[in-house]
DNA sequence: AAGGTGGTCAACCGCAGATCG
DNA sequence: CCGATCTGCGGTTGACCACCT
């Protein structure tokens, strides 16, 4: 293990940009050699580079097999779709476009495929949608009401519910106060808050899902549920896209088996709150091995997810 | 025409796994 | 087994170019 000391400093060797004529020797050499050994071939070619310049050179432009010019529509979705599955692989994804080099699909992944991704709203690392959760919440919670307005309910009840509501929305605007102080701590922006913002959205979270009250509330149930049908909203865009095919992202350590799979995998997927607050928080700094988020204190006593409840799928239907 | 700005892409840097002696 | 070296990879940089003001 190590750094190779082939790029010296000291060794005086040429670095920057190659000229026709240093090209043609290293096609030259390679041609009638082979690379060999990439240390020693500068020497023996007449070359002043190191061997990794002179790799660098051959893989990503000398090679005779290199594909040039723009990328098609359809290798454009194969990297869509296998950079959904394995992240930054570059390697891995070159392996599945013939006449690319890893370089050139990670330039055009940089310069185009990020910046199409990002104005569709779709976070560039999960390819699922950037949604504010907690800026929507007004719109949750009035949709939670007119859910119950449109419930019909036998007087009694209706009365027996009222009470029972007036306790509850006690503790929602309790729930609403936290989460304001957490939109105010999103809203500064800076990094040093970024853990802090993250720790309060899974502490209000653990509101919504700890004690027996809040738990069986249906209002709150409610409130996450038209937060998922907010969520899934924001998908339309993305989906509507035919040829974006969105997998399931599984973790930094999907293999060559997820790709070969792409084909048997759901088209689509409505990511988890948890998983959004948690991509949200961390995505500016971090690479696709922040996957490991906790989603337990999104679960129910029962390990069963909140939005499970039938309701969530009545109303994102 | 000149300077500023943003996009593109070849090339470099440095890390880490693989391999060798 | 261990350290040195090789190789491959992903992130980043900087030169170049086109476009805009």
């Amino acid at each position: 293990m190590g750094r190779s000391p082939c790029c010296d400093e000291t060794t005086g060797l040429k670095k920057g940009p190659w000229t026709p004529e240093e090209d043609d020797k290293l096609v030259k050499y390679i041609h009638e050699n082979g690379h060999g050994s990439w240390r020693a071939l500068p020497k023996l070619a007449g070359l002043n580079r190191c061997g990794k310049s002179c790799r660098l050179r051959w893989t990503n432009y000398l090679r005779p097999d290199i594909k040039r010019g723009k990328f098609s529509h359809e290798e454009e979705q194969t990297i869509l779709n296998l950079h959904s599955v394995i992240g930054n692989k570059w390697s891995a994804i070159a392996s599945h476009l013939p006449g690319r080099t890893d370089n050139e699909i990670k330039n055009f992944w940089n310069t185009h495929l990020k910046k199409k991704l990002i104005q569709m709203g779709l976070d560039p690392m999960t390819h699922r949608p950037r949604t504010d959760m907690l800026s929507s919440l007004p719109y949750v919670i009035a949709l939670a009401n007119l859910k119950e307005l449109m419930n019909q309910h036998p007087w009694e009840e209706h009365a027996f519910r009222l009470k029972a509501e007036a306790v509850q929305l006690a503790k929602v605007q309790s729930l609403q106060y936290l989460l304001q102080l957490t939109s105010a701590s999103i809203s500064s922006g800076s990094n040093i808050n970024m853990h802090n913002t993250f720790v309060t959205d899974v502490d209000a979270i653990d509101v919504l899902n700890s004690g027996s009250s809040i738990k069986d509330s249906s209002l709150l149930d409610i409130a996450a549920a038209a937060s998922l049908k907010g969520l899934h909203d924001s998908t339309i865009p993305f989906l509507r896209l035919p040829e974006l095919q969105q997998v399931p992202f599984e973790d930094s350590t999907s293999t060559k088996n997820d790709i070969e799979n792409l084909d048997n995998s759901p088209p689509t997927v409505i990511p988890t709150v948890a998983e959004t607050l948690t991509h949200n928080s961390w995505d500016a700094s971090c690479s696709s091995s922040y996957r490991e988020a906790d989603l337990s204190s999104w679960r129910h006593d029962d390990d069963h997810l909140i939005f499970e409840d039938p309701l969530f799928h009545e109303l994102s239907s």
